[in-house]
DNA sequence: ACCTGAACACCGTTCAAGT
DNA sequence: ACCTGAACACCGTTCAAGT
């Protein structure tokens, strides 16, 4: 008996994480996310469902891995927005990098929907919030008032809402605040809003959002701007 | 043969699309949406899965049924607050609805979610527009800018981000039209909108929000607000 | 190291059948 | 009119086995 080689046949690419995630992408963006099952994504690579399970630990592993990838491409496309130098600049660069992301998402639909559902937030998020703190900090806002903002702008920022930085509950104050200090050079802004914000209430949680507090912060911008643009004030 | 009768145990209630509903909600609330299964629900009912068929189309109508049942419940106790005489009120009653409706959503964290995956908008969710829409009326807003309002206000407004009355890609304007007209004893107001943008813009579809335009005002209206909140303007 | 086939415990749903 | 059991076509995933 014979082993016959492939006849003709272009031999396979082999699988790996970053071509699984890229079909899966495409199948989700193509067909949407229902479409987006482990057998069916095995098909469009040309593998078996089993397969896939050697480059992602899992479907939730997977739907964490194109969460990533998106956030990942709106930082791309962000980063090649200029950064104003300190001053008036912030609102155009902050109105500027949140239309681009919603651009990116718009490519990808079914994005917010899967980012909503991560229970782990990614570098990749943090790393874009880090981004629009900065622009904001240099704007001359003050961290406490640039908390109150990112709650405020919420799913506009990144076409999602989520209970921002909700550290688990298992982690305590100084386990969160080690973890985020190791980040220090990655997200400085965001690690500098946190230390600031642990300094002057030593007593709140890291996780220390009031949400109900929050939530009628943003309610109360959007009224009092509508109210002003009434035609009778 | 003999039929034994039920010895003792109290005959079982019969279901209905009313119980089939309430213990659905009951399930999502307690236990997560993940955990509402046909067959979970028919267990909770002393029952059969494929019993429930008989009071439900599809899980997909379960669905619709329980997201229904939410807005309803905002819609009563948002009905006990009072309605402010025209004027100067109108600020706070829509304050106050909202908050209230963010106290039924938060009893059902599940809502959220199933409401954002319906296809078509429920009478309910339609009430309670028409509602926060004659308070702006009587506050004095034009019909335009309640319009812009209600995308402002967005996910704040019901818990959730959807693009509102997005009529179904089959339907003509006339249709959507008389649709909408028989339901003018309903949602006077909401009508009485959607009739002044046809009037004044004959070409436009009755689906007619450019999404694009809709996103930058309730941007701009934050990032305006943020501004003057700095310490340095 | 990478991939696979058979199998398991779940889904929603159809359909013919029971009272 | 209301409910059910068996069965079907799907899921994600485990596990032992192949190269």
């Amino acid at each position: 008996m014979v082993t016959r080689a492939e006849p003709g046949l272009q031999p396979r690419l082999p699988l790996s994480r970053e071509r699984v995630l890229r079909a899966a992408i495409k199948i989700a963006d193509s067909s949407g996310l229902e479409s987006l099952t482990m057998r069916r994504l095995a098909d469009e690579l040309g593998a078996e469902a089993m397969s896939l399970y050697y480059h992602v630990a899992s479907k939730e592993d997977l739907l964490d891995g194109i969460a990533d990838a998106v956030v990942a491409e709106i930082n791309d496309v962000v980063g090649t927005i200029g950064v104003p130098s300190a001053g008036a600049g912030w609102k155009t660069a902050v109105r500027q990098r949140i239309l681009s992301a919603r651009q990116v998402l718009l490519r990808h639909p079914w994005a917010p929907r899967v980012l909503e559902t991560r229970t782990s937030t990614s570098l990749a998020v943090l790393l874009y919030y880090d981004g629009l703190l900065r622009l904001m900090r240099d704007g001359g806002f003050s961290y406490d008032l640039i908390h109150h903002a990112l709650h405020a702008l919420g799913s506009r920022a990144l076409g999602f809402t989520q209970e921002m930085f909700d550290p688990s509950a298992g982690t305590s104050n100084e386990e969160t605040a080690a973890a985020l200090e190791s980040m220090a050079d990655q997200i400085p802004h965001l690690v500098a809003m946190f230390m600031e914000v642990a300094h002057d209430d030593p007593d709140s949680t890291l996780g220390w959002c009031d949400d109900q507090t929050e939530f009628e912060f943003g309610l109360d911008i959007i009224l009092d701007g509508l109210g002003k643009m009434r035609e009778t004030p």
